[in-house]
DNA sequence: TATTTTTTACTGCTAAAGCAGTAAAATTAC
DNA sequence: GTAATTTTACTGCTTTAGCAGTAAAAAATA
């Protein structure tokens, strides 16, 4: 299922539902503590090779939309690279 | 429509859709232009809210998925803060 | 209740993100 | 073809993300 919603709210709710604190999260993505602490704070300000790990061990997939979002393929075929 | 892609292709791809140049794109989003050739060459370590500003001229929202998304609400109905 | 665990909140430090400027390479336009 | 634009790539600089450590506040557990 796909819903648009803050990082915070989606990675305590997440991290709650697997019973792991914030250290614990923390260590499993190999992230310092402060960094879960602050996402679910709500700062954004966070790199995103760092959420993509965190969010990796709660099994949620980042997904991207747009109206055009289907063209890529298809229009671009060369652009296999990247 | 929902795909799930590098956010590098996405960028560039949508970039180009809209006529813009790295630079032109960069200053409607109020970030340097480093960011967005950074972005397009692959770079992951970027800012979560600097990704957001890009993503958002280009008209581009970020979802989030998982078979408990839709259970957030539902089961954590009192955390409208966040 | 008291005790343990977890979360919040600060610290000083190191590494690096983001910036503007410049210049060369590549692309596009004329 | 040349000229203009765009992209790539590098600078030095300032700001800050991320880290581990500590400690107090809050929450969970016995």
């Amino acid at each position: 299922m796909t819903r648009t919603m803050n990082i915070s709210k989606i990675i305590k709710f997440h991290r709650k539902k697997s019973g792991l604190t914030q250290k614990g999260l923390a260590d499993l993505a190999g992230v310092g503590k402060t960094v879960i602490f602050n996402l679910e704070k709500g700062k954004t300000s966070v790199q995103y090779d760092t959420i993509q790990k965190v969010l990796n061990v709660l099994n949620v997939k980042i997904n991207f939309e747009s109206p055009l979002m289907n063209l890529i393929r298809e229009t671009d075929e060369k652009n296999t690279n990247l």
